[in-house]
DNA sequence: CTGTTAGCGCATTCAC
DNA sequence: GTGAATGCGCTAACAG
């Protein structure tokens, strides 16, 4: 393990906290009212541009900056959304973040990131704590049950994203058609039996995947085996590789494509040959080109979810009405390495 | 590409804003004065028990929730601080963000995450919003410039990670250790020229680590060659691949493990045998078990660094005052599959 | 167009 | 131990 920690240096000063500049001091400075000062910032066009300008050049002079909490306080709007993810680290959700955070942004909205670590007791834990500094919530792949989520949609705007709660905003990853073509591809390729390692039971993405790979799979008359790996990661994968390989199969689809990693290290380890005598398929196609084999994977665009459902809450924030919308989006297979012919 | 988004159902509903209940209400409801309620929340010891269990029944009985924002505008305390990193969707982040929000949570204090993509320019911009809503900052791999960082320290509570700057407390990972080991590591292999994939050149963790190759390279009579990578990414790692093998080396270390890992991709494309022909070492070990052949890396411990800073942080706020620490995590290497004797 | 007034919800002096 | 004022910094009517 790495480690030594050294600290050196330990002069301490006191924090010289720059004490706000008031509006009231750039009022007096400008020679106007204060709501003048209030005005050049919130609403220029209200005033004749030569005092726009002077309170300005006044505001620059004193160094005088908004502050965020009194106009908060005043308007009961603070520009802030809370964002709330399961897990940070697994790689389905950074670009997601990504793309949420850059929608936010664009509106001038700050974004509240929580990491709930898969745990629905911390992630009520951290809605709790958010409402009442933001206007808004996302709730990513939440962990939450049915009731629990109604529950914090009745006290502020909430929006889902993989979770499908009708007359709650949501977002979906409709797995499905990806899904689907994933059946079709074992199939074609002589497997006649497969397995699907599931993800956390309380999550929709799981139990809808399961579900379509059910129905795909009596349609290509495949037998069907669920192995479950509980929590999405990398050592869950691993561990199940016995369970997967004592069923009989010959190909496996996996919850997300970590699990997924998982399975194939385990795999490896246990010297099976992928693709040669066992074919894999990942979901959300986060690593495809990063394992060896590159791994075959049930493709979507994370990003675009996180994007949308930002979009939707900032149009609820702003209508102050909520529609009940249900945005799907889908997804595709992607071919990679580690699917082929049936040993 | 994944395509495809459809909406149902449009049905508008208004918001039904839970207008929060005020401390005022409580007080009328348990007949008591505003004052009494605030300090039934904040100092309960001001109060004969019983009064304060009224109050706290009374303030359940309405749903009461403290406001936030008043609470701070009156406090100047907010419980807010900022979290900036460069690029959420390198994985050398998303364990130091976990650790820093976990340590963040045992004091109640809640996260504000901002991206700045890699650039100074949406660093400084984050900065500028988070400053007013956050008693302090802690800036990752900070990519702005010493006199910008300076400027921002002067208006509030800074720690730094991976950036060394006098006078402002921070938190360095230490890759010269690590480096060491690997350089020696090769040397003992019997490479004789070694290439160095750098990183952004803003970064202090690339010059850090630049530097300490060259020394380490020179101590053993190595050759060294820098290629530069620009930006930490898997395809700058692939694009230099060329440069790397037209240096005429037969080794390389990279900024970090998402560049390797691109150069590992490119070298396979070129049927360049790894580690047979050509050894490779990555820095962070964040993937090191993902890749095939396994990642030779050089490991730290990023989330001890994402605690130690906000921990920092949360000391210097409690204290009013800031001390000009240094901590300093060493690293160290781990060989796995990619480094071999020279070919 | 601009100044005056009155809160936003809470914490915090003081008195009692 | 508790109540009555005062102010945090700003926005939002309402006048003029």
């Amino acid at each position: 393990m790495v480690s030594g920690s050294r600290a050196s240096e330990f002069q301490d000063t006191m924090i010289k906290r720059a004490k706000g500049v008031t509006i009231s001091q750039v009022a007096d400075a400008a020679g106007v009212a204060r709501s003048s000062v209030s005005r050049a910032f919130t609403r220029p066009d209200m005033l004749l541009p030569e005092t726009v300008e002077r309170i300005l050049k006044a505001a620059e002079a004193l160094g005088y900056v908004p502050n965020h909490t009194a106009r908060a306080l005043s308007t009961g709007r603070h520009g802030n959304i809370g964002l709330i993810v399961p897990d940070i680290a697994n790689p389905f959700f950074p670009p997601l973040i990504q793309a949420a955070q850059l929608e936010a942004d664009r509106s001038d909205f700050c974004i509240f990131l929580g990491n709930t670590e898969e745990n629905p007791k911390q992630e009520d834990k951290l809605v709790g704590r958010f409402a009442g500094q933001v206007e808004g919530l996302v709730l990513t792949s939440s962990r939450l049950s049915d009731e629990r989520i109604r529950a914090h949609a009745s006290q502020l705007p909430l929006v889902l994203i993989n979770r499908d709660l009708e007359g709650i905003p949501r977002v979906l990853i409709d797995s499905g058609s990806g899904v689907r073509q994933a059946v079709e591809h074992l199939a074609q390729l002589g497997h006649r039996k497969i397995v699907y390692v599931s993800g956390p039971s309380n999550s929709w993405s799981n139990k809808q995947r399961r579900a379509a790979i059910r129905t795909a799979a009596s349609s290509f008359r495949m037998e069907l085996e669920v192995v479950p790996a509980v929590l999405p990661s990398y050592s869950s994968g691993r561990n199940v590789v016995d369970a997967i390989l004592s069923a009989g199969a010959t190909a496996a689809i996996a919850f997300d494509d970590v699990t997924a990693q998982g399975v194939l290290a385990g795999l490896s380890e246990r010297k099976v040959a992928v693709p040669a005598t066992f074919s894999l398929i990942g979901c959300d196609d986060v690593l495809g080109a990063v394992t060896y084999p590159g791994l075959t994977s049930i493709s979507n665009r994370s990003n675009e979810a996180g994007r949308l459902a930002i979009s939707l809450l900032l149009e609820m924030l702003s209508n102050r009405s909520i529609r009940d919308v249900r945005y799907v989006l889908e997804t595709h297979l992607v071919v990679r390495g580690t699917t082929a012919a049936a040993g």
